[in-house]
DNA sequence: TAGTCGAATGTAAACGATTACATTTTTGTA
DNA sequence: TACAAAAATGTAATCGTTTACATTCGACTA
């Protein structure tokens, strides 16, 4: 379409060319044509000119495989997720490959399902010297199993945290974020807020739910048993099941934090197919605010992560961890932030 | 936390043991141990025990970048994809990803932003070693433009394809896809049916347009220009605007089909904001069938892609291109299906 | 013009596996 | 017991780079 490009002399489609090839092509020796390739300076400009000549009909491009064995990296990034479908991730997943590619590395996302087994055998890629490092998503609880046979082994922790644990990570301070978002209910009147949290083998979870304790009892409220919901997954489905199991309740909140916006955009389907009005009759505040959040009816409050940021300093961490590592891994929290929207 | 495991006598970190190393601490040759490893039956029993034994004792793993080098395959396969962030693509990554792991691949995925410049450094990659093989969901103009400089490289369509292109592929028949579910509306007894499409470089946009006017055309009705919107993304805010336009018409559509449940589902929004009711003032019905799908307000009619198995078939017919070059590209179509829910 | 010293290039040894091919051991048979 | 054949193991080349070290080339000085 775009332009004829039929009388374009191409080079041969060449199956395999070596740098011995290149090298006796431009009548150098292999190492002068390494040495082009990786920009070294002592090169003269006329050789190096013959060099790329010869590069270039010869259609060579290097064999990562093989340098890669030669200097002992795969350039080969891990990115350990329980749910790989989940848009929080996902967001996360771009800014997670976006510094790593402008690093020169690939990175596999790994669907560990949060479980143990599962993350031993990825684990095992980095023993295989498969990949150089990982960066970690998964329950502390996992994580916390992991720790003890792969303490050497390159790796770090985003998003979910244990700040007791030795290995570097980046996250946000999930008690305060979830307290915040509390309070913003309470000062909309609300007196009975549910919550709809996930599994607690997850720590962001219990911390969120501290949160929620916090706030509620900083107002006098005494947190009722009966208002907190666990789910076992963070689908929709499962935030419509506990938005309907809340709602049965003899006096059911008129308000529900949930701890992550899916659950809370399948709490509001819930809501809905019992004939309650958002926000009229039940306020919702999700967490994480991915893109769907401001599609919904009505368009839902959330507290925002800065998710692609959370991304991209994990890889920094990363890359860090492998260019030294004996430094004492490095900490960072970012901040979180209230996205004020129509459902509460 | 499930089971002690301190007094467990583990393998020393053990930085960096070569195959060679476990030739010498069983006494044997570093052929025996290659051949004891990759399972081969030649060995005695014996001598085979010993290997094991000081592969344990080391802590011993192979190298693969080595094992790569040799063998001359980086068991890396390449996911060239559009927007990592529709979830239709997510759950087509999920099958690929079981089956290339089943066969001991890995995979990156690949964000192309359905751009040619992009598309070409991937493919870089592969001409580099570093993966075995692509599997590409990128417009089929796009593809075009791929096809000539790629011949020789091992590459496959899926989903969106051109059958006249001289590449595996795996999809669904697009056009009479839309025409079912076009031919839904009409049974419902729709007349004026809009068409919420997206940018028509890519092919399947064309076809369900096609199938779009087949529907109508077949039912006596003239479809006319300002029914049908072009959007240039996949995004629930595009969707979200299409149908504000389409609604603005003087005598607007009672219902409308959507090239992407992504697109519907912002349509759904867009109507709401209105004041429309869904289904009573205008329909809607998507395409894909994404888990979200079920969880709107209402729940989305749409038509069902075997998305997981488009991902399947995708893998495997790679890795039969990938045993045997020489074959003649396959093709398979796979079985769409209409599924009903309370949009339409 | 010989000698010195950088700069430019070449030689060859890694990296850690796989695998023809050669060699040794074992087994079976006469 | 000796010998052939089969089974088991060993030796060393190979994959395609990078890079320490050795060598050659030129320019400049005295």
């Amino acid at each position: 379409m775009s332009e004829p490009r039929a009388n374009l002399p191409r080079p041969a489609p060449a199956p395999s060319v070596s740098i011995a090839a290149v090298a006796r092509h431009a009548n150098v020796s292999v190492a002068t044509v390494s040495r082009v390739l990786n920009g070294q300076q002592v090169v003269k400009p006329a050789t190096r000119d013959a060099v790329m000549a010869a590069v270039q009909t010869l259609g060579y491009r290097v064999n990562e495989m093989a340098r890669n064995l030669r200097t002992a990296e795969s350039r080969l990034l891990l990115v350990l997720v329980p749910d790989v479908g989940n848009p929080f991730y996902a967001e996360i997943m771009r800014g997670i490959d976006s510094v790593a590619r402008q690093h020169g590395y690939l990175v596999v996302l790994c669907d560990t399902g949060a479980d143990v087994e599962r993350e031993h055998t990825w684990f095992d890629l980095l023993r295989r010297r498969r990949a150089d490092g990982a960066i970690c998503l998964d329950p502390d609880t996992v994580q916390h199993a992991l720790a003890h046979d792969n303490a050497h082994l390159a790796w770090v922790a985003c998003a979910e945290f244990d700040p007791a644990m030795a290995v570097p990570y980046v996250g946000i301070d999930n008690r305060l974020a979830a307290r915040d978002a509390v309070q913003h209910l309470l000062e909309r009147g609300h007196r009975r807020i549910g919550l709809i949290n996930t599994d607690e083998t997850w720590l962001y979870a219990r911390q969120r739910k501290q949160g929620w304790h916090d706030a509620l009892t900083e107002a006098g409220i005494t947190p009722r048993a009966d208002w907190c919901i666990n789910t076992h997954s963070l689908d929709y489905a499962a935030g419509n099941a506990a938005m309907t199991q809340l709602l049965a309740l003899a006096a059911p909140p008129t308000a529900v934090f949930a701890v992550s916006d899916t659950l809370a955009i399948g709490a509001l389907a819930g809501a809905r197919s019992l004939g309650k009005r958002i926000p009229h009759d039940v306020a919702v505040v999700g967490f994480d605010d991915i893109a769907l959040a401001a599609q919904t009816d009505p368009p839902l409050t959330t507290v925002a992560q800065p998710m692609r940021q959370l991304g991209e300093t994990a890889v920094q961490l990363l890359l860090d961890l492998l260019a030294d590592r004996g430094r004492p891994p490095a900490h960072v929290l970012l901040p979180h932030r209230l996205a004020l929207r129509a459902s509460a």
